[in-house]
DNA sequence: GTCTATAGTCGGATAGAC
DNA sequence: GTCTATCCGACTATAGAC
């Protein structure tokens, strides 16, 4: 399947400061990596095709090549975007973490557990170009592609670690107590809603979209099912 | 992306009783389907060549055209094959809905609930060849696909069907109520954890695999889960 | 840095012999 | 019914001009 490693080119930017720090070629390359951002969004590795991707950026296919080397680099650089910019919109996350090391308590555990949970299924219904990158690290992680490293050690072991952890705290069990992990993993699992099921969520609850309301409605469900852990 | 709906070969197989009631090719097709049963519940429709289905089946390639008209006209048999397999070993559901139908008891649709999910967890995780088809109608329903229909009406929306009417009952509100439904799909979602995230699922528990003992695990999980339904 | 033109490969489908 | 041989379209990637 696969055959060589693309080995990134460095085409040399030494002259950055000539025209006001900025080349021509790196609009151009980020043109082409929110095309390809959006289309390896939408459809599979196999089903979109290099053509497609330069003719949405409005470049001619060598272009992909020189920047990013070949179908493969492009996509590697498409997960590695996506990490990035998920980064700078889950910073609760982070603060989450920081309550544990200050040893929180139980209760204001399960409140960060909450705001991570929720920021987490805001993220997937934010907006259409969230959408799409949440739908590019679902696929991956499922039938793993050459960017699963990148995006299990970077977006998915992070996220079950958190909410282990937190939920560990909420019912006050040590930290490698499986059963927390396993209702962490469960829980998380409950936001492929938005994922894997959504045309199937869709379907089901007649809706035509996930909007404020319907939004609402599921983490209202997630709540309770928060509140339900440890208390049962 | 589809071009032609391939209108299914009529091979009239009219002197079906000469030679004991069997052609050949009745065993050939068998061959053939089984292969592609493999195939597409490891690798998506793009990624699964009708070579190599052939190769496997130790056909040639003509043949699969000759019994199927075309590799989608393939992927149609296989999930009709799996739909018709699944209910073989999914009669809890029926029973459940029998029981619904008699006007059962709130607890009493709290232990069918959980024999439903028991009975769907054990089946995603049942054997290699169950864990295939699962993975199959998995992808097909995140990607809408040729099959999307067949699966969605004969496998998703009676499952999500049957949950959404039994947490009802545990309710005790009217069916039609949202809330219930989007337990249901939160529930059933929850199960992906086999599915979309069993790759991940493994590592970050680090199992090896979900046996018997795992199994156990996650469902003491989901059990606990359906008895905080209305408790909280 | 970006283009046109083309090479090279692969996969689905068909023709026609047996 | 099943085969061998072949076609044809589509795709990634490269060569080389500008």
């Amino acid at each position: 399947m696969s055959k060589t490693v693309p080995a990134k080119r460095k085409t040399a930017k030494v002259r950055a400061a000539a025209n006001g720090g900025y080349q021509k070629g790196e609009e151009t390359k980020e043109r082409i990596l929110n095309a390809a951002l959006k289309a390896f969004g939408e459809a599979s590795f196999l089903a979109v095709t290099t053509r497609h991707i330069a003719e949405a950026a409005s470049v001619s296919l060598p272009t992909l090549q020189y920047y990013f080397g070949s179908k493969e680099g492009l996509y590697l650089a498409c997960a590695e975007a996506i990490v990035e910019r998920y980064r700078r919109n889950m910073t609760v996350a982070s603060e989450a973490a920081g309550a544990l090391q200050a040893g929180c308590s139980s209760e204001t555990a399960r409140d960060h557990l909450k705001a991570v949970i929720g920021a987490l299924a805001r993220f997937l219904t934010g907006s259409r170009e969230t959408e799409r990158w949440a739908h590019f690290v679902a696929r991956e992680l499922r039938d793993p592609g050459p960017a699963f490293e990148i995006l299990y050690a970077n977006l998915w072991r992070p996220g079950v670690d958190i909410t282990a952890r937190l939920i560990a705290r909420i019912l006050g069990s040590p930290e490698s107590e499986p059963a927390g992990r396993i209702q962490a993993l469960l829980l998380i699992s409950s936001l492929l809603v938005f994922q894997s099921g959504r045309s199937m969520s869709l379907r089901a609850m007649q809706w035509t979209a996930i909007g404020q309301e319907e939004l609402a409605m599921v983490l209202s469900g997630l709540t309770t099912q928060i509140d339900a852990i440890g208390r049962v």
